[in-house]
RNA sequence: GUGGGCGUAGCUCAGUUGGUAGAGCGCAGGAUUGUGAUUCCUGUGGUCGUGGGUUCGAUCCCCAUCGUCCACCCCA
């Protein structure tokens, strides 16, 4: 019988991970509310028009990527390879972009591309997005950049990651130098090499920041985005880049920056690390005022961006960053043994927890003898033990016992380590200790 | 979609010029039967990814296939 498992790409989050998504996912909804964001969800399945419209029918994604299919009703749908689209669907069906309405959103899921997987890249992976609608001035952008420099001192990576700036200006603008680009680099199509020969029809921007090293001397001599910039982008740009400066974030304008995403103009960004081998960007994102209009709304400036939360999770481990808090270890675990003891001790636990919500508290189930339990008890991790046998039970006491001997010393009277207190003073007890 | 590495116990890996396999860790039990993390002993554990081929015989050679990892492409 052949084995069944999960698909390609998509993994399963088990438990010796998920107390570190849980602690990243803390930080980045502590963080983002702080700065007046709110969750917002919606579906994962969506109309394959949704995306096709405002990604980009040319773009990789949509051309190769996406998990489409049709419905049992013939109609085309397709799990989300991103979040934005969605997003801006959301806020139009919904009335949330009325009225010059300013929003300011975030969500968090799962989203899927058909790729081939390799380090810090998954067919099934995760992604925290931030947007915001209704402001289009720079003081919004440079307030999201801001924003995740804070996370990332929050996450203990400030010093791992670095900021990437550009502007890619207007549709119009944008227009006009690829026009520029792409006479230039025809001139020398022969020295390219044969990615950006390709690229060349298809997304010739994306040629910029080809990792080929001859076709990056022959940029050198190309024309820059910076000189095509309309009025409006530079003064945007300029705008930011002070607002940055005065906000001490240290950044690089990089004008071989650009996106796969058709949407984006003006404003780009990209945090970037060396810690994740060939898949860098931890967080990337941009201006797209003029997506609700493509989608069929009223013209709505926008901005945001999308982090990767594998990734994150990846430099968080790899860098040893992590707080001991974020442990799933229980803070007591239950001896018991005997059947009167036990079920003192099913009684004792609940009151205990009744008592102190706050306090994991591990009962022991399965029987075995006391040593049995005590090494499942050290492995646990707790710092206590709460014992109790048929002798205990019958008169109403229960031993509590301190594993930890390196954690300072807390050490009680008893010489063993181990102190005998009557059942209803052990709330009490476990009260000071934690 | 392209290229390369790898697939042997739960984990990390060793191994046989081709004669069906081992270590460490883990797990379970024990060292005068109510006390862990050290130590010692014992035990559990693998159709050597799957399917073909060559061979008297393959985990080892060949082919295919699947999976995985890394890189390209692309992107978070």
């Amino acid at each position: 019988m052949a084995k069944i498992q999960s698909l390609r790409g998509m993994n399963d989050l088990l438990p010796a991970d998920s107390s570190l998504w849980q602690y990243l996912e803390r930080i980045v909804s502590d963080v983002l509310s702080r700065y007046g964001y709110q969750e917002i969800r919606f579906p994962i399945l969506e109309q394959t028009e949704l995306f096709k419209r405002s990604i980009g029918e040319v773009t990789d994604i949509v051309e190769k990527e996406m998990y489409t299919f049709d419905d049992r009703n013939g109609e085309s749908v397709t799990m989300r390879p991103e979040g934005t689209a969605s997003c801006v669907r959301a806020c139009m069906q919904n009335s949330l972009l009325d009225n010059q309405q300013i929003q300011r959103l975030w969500y968090a899921g799962p989203m899927f591309r058909y790729e081939r997987p390799q380090k810090g890249r998954l067919r099934q992976f995760h992604q925290i997005g931030v947007e915001t609608f209704g402001i289009a001035s720079a003081d919004i952008d440079a307030e999201i950049i801001m924003m995740t420099a804070r996370l990332w001192k929050e996450l203990g990576i400030e010093e791992h990651v670095s900021l990437q700036l550009n502007s890619i200006g207007s549709l119009q603008a944008r227009a006009d130098y690829r026009q520029a680009l792409v006479d230039y680099l025809q001139q020398h199509f022969d020295k390219l090499d044969e990615d950006s020969q390709r690229r060349l029809e298809s997304n010739p921007l994306r040629i910029l920041d080809s990792k080929n090293a001859d076709t990056q001397v022959l940029l050198d001599g190309a024309p820059l985005l910076a000189d095509y910039l309309d009025e409006d982008s530079q003064q945007h740009f300029a705008k930011l880049k002070s607002l940055l400066d005065t906000a001490g974030i240290n950044y690089e304008v990089n004008p071989r920056l650009v996106r796969g995403l058709d949407y984006y103009n003006k404003t780009v960004f990209e945090w970037i690390t060396d810690q994740l081998g060939a898949q860098g960007t931890v967080c990337a994102g941009g201006r797209y005022d003029g997506l609700v209009e493509q989608l069929g709304g009223k013209s709505t400036p926008a901005i945001g961006f999308g982090m990767g939360i594998e990734r994150l999770c990846l430099m968080l481990q790899e860098l040893k960053v992590l707080p001991d808090t974020i442990s799933a270890a229980p803070d007591v675990y239950f001896v018991v043994a005997g059947e009167k003891a036990e079920l003192s001790a099913f009684q004792l636990s609940e009151q205990i927890r009744d008592t102190l919500p706050g306090l994991k508290l591990q009962l022991h189930c399965g029987g075995g003898s006391f040593k049995s339990q005590f090494k499942k008890a050290d492995k646990s991790g707790a710092r206590i033990a709460l014992v109790m046998g048929d002798n205990e039970a019958e008169q109403g006491l229960v031993n509590i016992k301190w594993l930890r001997k390196e954690v300072e010393g807390e050490q009680p009277e008893g010489e063993s380590g181990q102190q005998t207190v009557e059942n209803n003073v052990v709330a009490e007890k476990l009260a000071e200790i934690f």
